[in-house]
DNA sequence: TACGCGTGGAT
DNA sequence: TATCCAAGCGT
């Protein structure tokens, strides 16, 4: 949960998963409609079904007991160079190098890198590697990476109160604020798409559908969405809805993700009992359990002005 | 190696 | 408002 994910937005979400399923034997034998409702709204989600095949992995080939050693953690589904290194060197006392965002900013600094990330990223695990004590390499791990959230930080470092200031190179050269150095990242492109929300007459549940398993939203549930094509002028007709029905624009619907920049035309209709249509009817009091993305609570929002989401972890209703 | 992949808080 | 960035991973 934690990966380019900070404490506060996770925190719920981790009490929540602890107290559904508490075992790892208990998340492998989840149901994967119900833990990806469950990571809704958290990003990702990729995240989700990997943690689930991992889970799932170490009940059935490892006896419910994760593995030790980076070389078999890292076989894991989901868990790549940094967790493996996390893993064994808190929960198993391995003296590995344990390298996150907060410890390659510590280590640029340290040592005045001036090669970009991520070219830098292997000199950096080399370094961290020599500076790995035999003794609570654990310990040493998240005093490098708590160092980082709270002193050696993106802008205004505290220099002033840091154990490393002494022997830090772009403090002595006072351009700690210009490191690490970043290879420049591209503009984000816009796109434009169409998302149609029907509602069923009498009690105004909505035509729901899942999203393919790979891609974008991958295995999330939402009201059914055309294409995201590149930007075009204009909205988009109510040609492309999924089934014939009385659609009015309600308006559209903004969102901005990782690389690009989402405008959705928010269509509206009172839809016919039986759409034909690959989907199911959700209630508005059901609406919070199917587990939208949040850019799909947008669309309804826009959609149904008076729906109201509540089961956002840790959050108060938008 | 470079890109696809969400979301919300801080500045 | 715009930008950055957070306990990265898979392909």
């Amino acid at each position: 949960m934690l990966q380019q994910t900070t404490v506060a937005a996770v925190k719920p979400y981790f009490l929540h998963f602890l107290d559904r399923w508490p075992s790892v034997e208990q998340l492998a034998d989840a149901d994967p409609q119900e833990v990806m409702a469950a990571w809704a709204g958290l990003g990702y989600y990729a995240r989700a079904r990997n943690m689930l095949a991992c889970a799932r992995t170490v009940a059935a080939q490892h006896q419910g007991r994760f593995p030790e050693g980076v070389k078999a953690l890292r076989c894991l589904p989901g868990i790549g160079e940094y967790t493996s290194a996390a893993i064994a060197a808190i929960a198993f006392d391995e003296p590995v190098a344990v390298v996150d965002g907060n410890v390659e900013r510590v280590v640029s600094r340290l040592y005045a890198i001036e090669t970009p990330l991520p070219a830098a990223k292997p000199r950096i695990r080399d370094l961290v590697q020599e500076m790995t004590p035999s003794e609570r390499p654990g310990d040493f791990a998240q005093a490098m990476m708590d160092l980082g959230a709270t002193i050696c930080t993106p802008k205004r470092p505290a220099c002033a109160i840091c154990p490393l200031s002494a022997p830090c190179l772009a403090r002595a050269e006072g351009r700690q604020e210009f490191f690490p150095v970043k290879a420049p990242k591209r503009a984000k492109p816009q796109r434009r798409g169409a998302a149609f929300v029907a509602m069923r007459q009498g009690d105004g549940a909505i035509w729901l559908r899942r999203r393919p398993e790979s891609g974008m939203l991958g295995g999330m549930v939402e009201p059914p969405t055309t294409a995201w094509s590149v930007k075009a002028d204009g909205a988009i007709g109510a040609e492309s809805a999924p089934f014939a029905a009385g659609w009015e624009l309600a308006g559209t619907a903004s969102h901005g993700f990782t690389h690009f920049d989402l405008t959705l035309d928010v269509w509206r209709a009172v839809a016919p009992a039986d759409p034909q249509s690959d989907g199911w009817w959700a209630t508005p009091e059901r609406l919070d359990e199917e587990g939208l993305p949040t850019v799909m609570k947008k669309v309804v929002a826009v959609a149904l002005p008076g729906i109201i989401f509540r089961r956002r972890p840790g959050r108060a209703a938008p």
